[in-house]
RNA sequence: GGAUCGGUAGUUCAGUUGGUUAGAAUGCUGCCCUGUCACGGCAGAGGUCGCGGGUUCGAGUCCCGUCCGGUCCGCCA
C-alpha cells in the first residue's frame, strides 16, 4: 500500500496516529541536522519533519522539488503552527522515507504565485495543473458538471450519446473533417454540436434529452472560444418556450447554489432582442449596471416616448450629427470632471481600427448645472442640456456621443458601454446577473450571398403568429438594399438566449417538427428539393412519423465554468485547451502525418505554398 | 484576412537620446544553520538579447522582413 492518508487529511486529532503519505516535494527547508519538507497531493500540503537520524540517508538520497517520496511516520504536534493551511497544527515525525520517482528541476514553480508565463505553463500543462490555482478550476468545472447532471437527471432527463462522426452540412461554422479510409475521397464531419441527433431522439420518444458532450467548430479562436469546447447540449419534448426557460432557469439557479452557494431567488429578468439592441446596443448586455444607450436621431420602433428625442441633434449645421444616419448617446456617471487627456484618450479608444468611429463628441454635465462640451461651436447650452436630458445624464455625468451608420455606431456604443462599466469597475466578477433575451429574428440577411441564413439555425420555428409571414411570401430578395422591407426581415423565432454578465451562457429555441414548415424554412435559404433530400432527407423523413412538439437550450460549459471562476478565459478552466492558433502546444499537434497513412486514405497533399 | 501588444539568464522582468564588461528577482549548484513554513546567511554557475537582413564608427535599443505568443476585429452562437 503506498499510502494510508492523503496530504490534505490528518489533523490534530490524529495525533500519534502512525502513518504512510505519499506525495510530491514542494519544499525543502533544511536546518542543519534537521529538514521541514511539505508534501504534496491533490489534497493538500503536509509537512514532513527528518530528524537527524535521517541525515545520513538524505544526503545519500537527496530530495528536490517534484520528486514523488513516500514516507512512514507517526502524526505529530508542531510547536510551531501554521495557521494558513488546514494541516498547520501537524507534521509527520519521518522514521522511513523512499524516493518513488526523481524530478528534473521543473521550469517554473509550482505555487500560486508561479514564475511561468502562459506559453511556458501550456507546454508543460502537467506541470501546470499540479499548481492551485488551475486545479481548483478543473474542481470547480467538476463541481459544475456534477451540478448540472443531478439537476437533469432529478428532471428525468436522459444521458445519451450521439456520435462524433456525421456528415458535413455547410450552414454555420466551418466543419472539422476526418477522411474516411473505407471511402475513399469522403469525408466524416465532426459535429458543431448534436443538433439533429437530440431532434430525432425526440421523434424516437425519449422526451427528456441532454449530453455533456464536445462540440467541434473550425473557426478562429479568442479568450472564450476553442475549436473544440463542451455543451450541455439539452431537448425536451411536448414543450413550449415558457416551459424551458422555467426548467433552466431553475438548472442554472440550482448550479448557482451547488457551485457557489448563491441563492438566486429572484426571477430571470427578460427582454426582447429589439429591446436589448436599441438600449444595450447589444443581445447580450451586462445589466449589472445601467448606462443605457440613448438615440438622439431616430424614433425607438421598441419605445415610442423616445419619439421625443428623434431630430434632437439635426438642423444646428454640425454636419457629422446631420448626415449621420444614427446617433447614439451613453452617459457615463460621475465622470463630467475627466480631463482633456482623459476624453482625448477615449476619443483614441473609439478610433481604433476594431471600434473604428471617426471620433467621438462629448457633453460634460457639471454639478453647478452648466454644460461644457466638445460641439459648444454649434449647440447653445440649452440645447446641449436638452440632449444630455434625453441621454438620461445627472448632474457629474459625462454624456459620450457616437455618430455613424446604424450598425457600427451601436455597436461601437455598445463597445464603449463595456470599456467604461470595465474602467470604472462596474464588473465585478463576483456579482452574477441572468438575463433572458427574446424573440430572435429568425432570419438574417447574408449580403455577400444575396440571401436569407437562419440566425440561430435552420431547425428554429417561426413564433408561431408569424408563420404566416414566411408561409405567404416569397424570400427571394429582389433589391439588396431594402432586404429590411422584406417580410422575413421581420419574422421573429422563437429562440432564447440565456445571459450571464455580458456573457452568452446559452441559448436555444422551439424546434420546427412539421416536415411542410421546415420545407419552407430549408427553401428560405436557398436549398431546392434535391438539396434538402440530400443534406437533411433524414430529418424530413423523421418528420412524417409522429415527431412531437420539441425544443431545447445548450449551455457554453467551458464559458459557464470560467464564468463562475470569476474569468472570462475558458482557457484557464480546461486541462488540456488549445492556444490562440488552434495549436496544442504540448502535443505539438496538429503535425502532418506519415506517408504510409496517405496511401491508405487516397490522399495525395496540394498545398500552395506562397 | 486585418489591427495591436509582447519576445533579453531555467523563469518573470528592467535595460535611459544608439555608446565601453547586458542587470534585478526568483529558480539552480556548493557550503553553513535544531523550529522553518515566501526560512535565513555566504559563495557560485547561468545570455546566439526569437530569427534574417539593413542603417551606423558602434544596435538589446532605429528601419524592413519573418517566426512565435497574448488580446481584439472579421469569422463563429
Amino acid at each position: 500500500m503506498y499510502r494510508t492518508h492523503t496530504c490534505g487529511e490528518l489533523r490534530l486529532t490524529d495525533k500519534n496516529k502512525g502513518t504512510t503519505l505519499a506525495g510530491w516535494v514542494q519544499t525543502v527547508r533544511k536546518f542543519g541536522s534537521i529538514t521541514f519538507v511539505d508534501l504534496r497531493d491533490r489534497y493538500g500540503i503536509t509537512q514532513l519533519l527528518f530528524s537527524e537520524a535521517l541525515n545520513a540517508k538524505l544526503e545519500a538520497n537527496p530530495l528536490g522539488r517534484e520528486f514523488v517520496i513516500q514516507v512512514i511516520g507517526s502524526v505529530q504536534e508542531r510547536s510551531n503552527k501554521n495557521n494558513n493551511i488546514p494541516t498547520g497544527e501537524i507534521e509527520i515525525a519521518v522514521s522511513e522515507f523512499k524516493i518513488l520517482n526523481r524530478s528534473s528541476t521543473p521550469p517554473f514553480t509550482i505555487q500560486d504565485d508561479t514564475d511561468g508565463g502562459d506559453d511556458i505553463r501550456m507546454k508543460y500543462r502537467f506541470l501546470d495543473l499540479r499548481r492551485n490555482m488551475v486545479k481548483k478550476n478543473i474542481e470547480l468545472r467538476y463541481a459544475v458538471g456534477r451540478s448540472a447532471r443531478n439537476y437533469l437527471h432529478e428532471n428525468n432527463f436522459m444521458d445519451i450519446e450521439t456520435p462524433f462522426l456525421i456528415k458535413s452540412t455547410p450552414e454555420g461554422a466551418r466543419d472539422f473533417v476526418v477522411p474516411s479510409r473505407m471511402n475513399p475521397g469522403q469525408f466524416y464531419a465532426l459535429p458543431q454540436s448534436p443538433q439533429t441527433f437530440k431532434q430525432l431522439l425526440m421523434v424516437s420518444g425519449y422526451d427528456r434529452y441532454y449530453q455533456i458532450v464536445k462540440c467541434f467548430r473550425d473557426e478562429d479562436l479568442r479568450a472564450d472560444r476553442q475549436p473544440e469546447f463542451t455543451q450541455v447540449d439539452c431537448e425536451m419534448a411536448f414543450v413550449e418556450q415558457e416551459d424551458i426557460l422555467e426548467m433552466f432557469e431553475s438548472f442554472i439557479k440550482r448550479i448557482f447554489k451547488d457551485v457557489k452557494n448563491i441563492d438566486y431567488t429572484e426571477k430571470v429578468e427578460r427582454m426582447t432582442w429589439e429591446e436589448a439592441m436599441w438600449m444595450y446596443g447589444n443581445d447580450k448586455p451586462d445589466i449589472r449596471f445601467e448606462m443605457k444607450l440613448f438615440n438622439l436621431k431616430k424614433p425607438s420602433t421598441v419605445f415610442l416616448k423616445n419619439e421625443d428625442n428623434a431630430g434632437l441633434v439635426n438642423g444646428a449645421a454640425f454636419k457629422v450629427f446631420d448626415d449621420a444616419e444614427t446617433v447614439i448617446s451613453i452617459a457615463i456617471p460621475g465622470a463630467s470632471e475627466y480631463s482633456r487627456k482623459q476624453t482625448d484618450e477615449l476619443t483614441e479608444w473609439v478610433k481604433r481600427p476594431q471600434v473604428g468611429m471617426k471620433g467621438m463628441v462629448f457633453i460634460k454635465c457639471n454639478l453647478d448645472g452648466t454644460f461644457k462640451s466638445s460641439v459648444d461651436k454649434f449647440y447653445s447650452e440649452a440645447k446641449l442640456g436638452a440632449i444630455a436630458a434625453a441621454a438620461n445624464a445627472k448632474p457629474g455625468d459625462l454624456v459620450l456621443i457616437l455618430a455613424g451608420n446604424e450598425e457600427k455606431t451601436r455597436k461601437a456604443a455598445s463597445d464603449l458601454r463595456m470599456y467604461m462599466a470595465e474602467r470604472l469597475g462596474m464588473r465585478n466578477p463576483e456579482k452574477f446577473k441572468l438575463l433572458w433575451v427574446l424573440d430572435f429574428p429568425l432570419f438574417e440577411y447574408a449580403e455577400d450571398q444575396n440571401r436569407w441564413v437562419a440566425r440561430h439555425h435552420p431547425f428554429t420555428s417561426p413564433k408561431p403568429s408569424h408563420i404566416p409571414m414566411m408561409i405567404d411570401n416569397d424570400p427571394v430578395i429582389k433589391d439588396a438594399a431594402s432586404y429590411l422591407s422584406h417580410p422575413y426581415a421581420n419574422i421573429k423565432a422563437n429562440a432564447y438566449d440565456l445571459v450571464l454578465n455580458g456573457n452568452e451562457l446559452g441559448g436555444g429555441s422551439i424546434r420546427i417538427h412539421q416536415r411542410e414548415l421546415q420545407e419552407k424554412m430549408f427553401a428560405a435559404l436557398g436549398m431546392d428539393e434535391a438539396e434538402q433530400q440530400h443534406k437533411f432527407g433524414f430529418l424530413l423523413g423523421a418528420f412524417e412519423f409522429g415527431a412531437p412538439p420539441h425544443g431545447g437550450i445548450a449551455f457554453g460549459f467551458d464559458r459557464l465554468c470560467a464564468i463562475l471562476g470569476g474569468s472570462e478565459i475558458i482557457r484557464d478552466f480546461i486541462a488540456f485547451p488549445k492556444n490562440n492558433s488552434g495549436r496544442d502546444v504540448m502535443l505539438d499537434a496538429p503535425g502532418t502525418i506519415d506517408e504510409k497513412q496517405f496511401e491508405e486514405l487516397q490522399i495525395k497533399l496540394n498545398l500552395k505554398l506562397d
